[in-house]
DNA sequence: TATTGACCTGGAGTTGCTCCAGTTTGTTAC
DNA sequence: GTAACAAACTGGAGCAACTCCAGGTCAATA
């Protein structure tokens, strides 16, 4: 398929992943005798895994480094896999913070909008 | 008190603080007679609120337009109140949001977790 | 009074996109 | 077959939201 067609798949924008191509956070992704990107159904799983890091937080630089640990191959060095267990265990961690804060939020909100709420008189 | 304690309160950095205030994003923040910020209890309060909008993702722009609504006077404007209830609103939708990419990528990880760890052998 | 540390300002640098100009290629409509 | 329009390409500028730095003032301590 062909970059919009993954774009809306995977949430991203084409504009994203075109970045995330150059910025050597893909796997490579073939040209067909146009010169445009051919994206086949596990390159957009991985585009769907960028976004879900992403959006939770996880640097570009880090995700590039795990992109490398997934796709240059487990068995390229000793000591990969427990690499990227440790990036998903360091981002969990991150996860938990987001969810705090997201409940500080949530609970100042909720006060608020109760107390604003009531001023409509 | 002064602008590093006010930082550590408010979970802020001394610069970001800086940046807020240029910004247009703080109440007046008197100087003490060295020409340094001095900030009191409301203050801190506000920073706290900011840290919570800014870091469950309002932007800045918005972030700016509430903190003019909340601090010209809500008598200043007719509907200023009804304004700030609605941004309150809004935000509260992007908050469902983010628990639910923050969802997403928790499964994630978990299955990933799971399957690395069990790789170790 | 000399040093150390917190503060100041203005401005440059960084991250992570997002948008734009200019060009080429694919598709549909005549 | 060609005109017109969409979708793709590249390189680079622009933007949001900080973050860092140089160069200088002020103050607490020894």
């Amino acid at each position: 398929m062909r970059i919009q067609e993954a774009a809306e798949r995977s949430q991203l924008s084409v504009d994203t992943i075109r970045f995330y191509e150059k910025a050597g956070m893909l796997p490579r992704i073939p040209r067909d005798k146009s010169g445009w990107r051919s994206f086949d159904a596990d390159s957009v799983d991985w585009l769907v895994t960028l976004e879900r890091l992403r959006s939770t937080g996880m640097p570009l630089k880090e995700v590039r480094r795990f992109a490398a640990l997934v796709h240059e191959g487990a068995a390229a060095s000793p000591g990969a896999a427990a690499e990227r267990l440790e990036m998903l265990r360091r981002h969990s961690k991150r996860l938990t913070k987001r969810r705090d804060e997201l409940d500080a939020c949530e609970a100042y909100l909720a006060r608020k909008i109760s107390i604003y709420s009531n001023m409509k008189d």
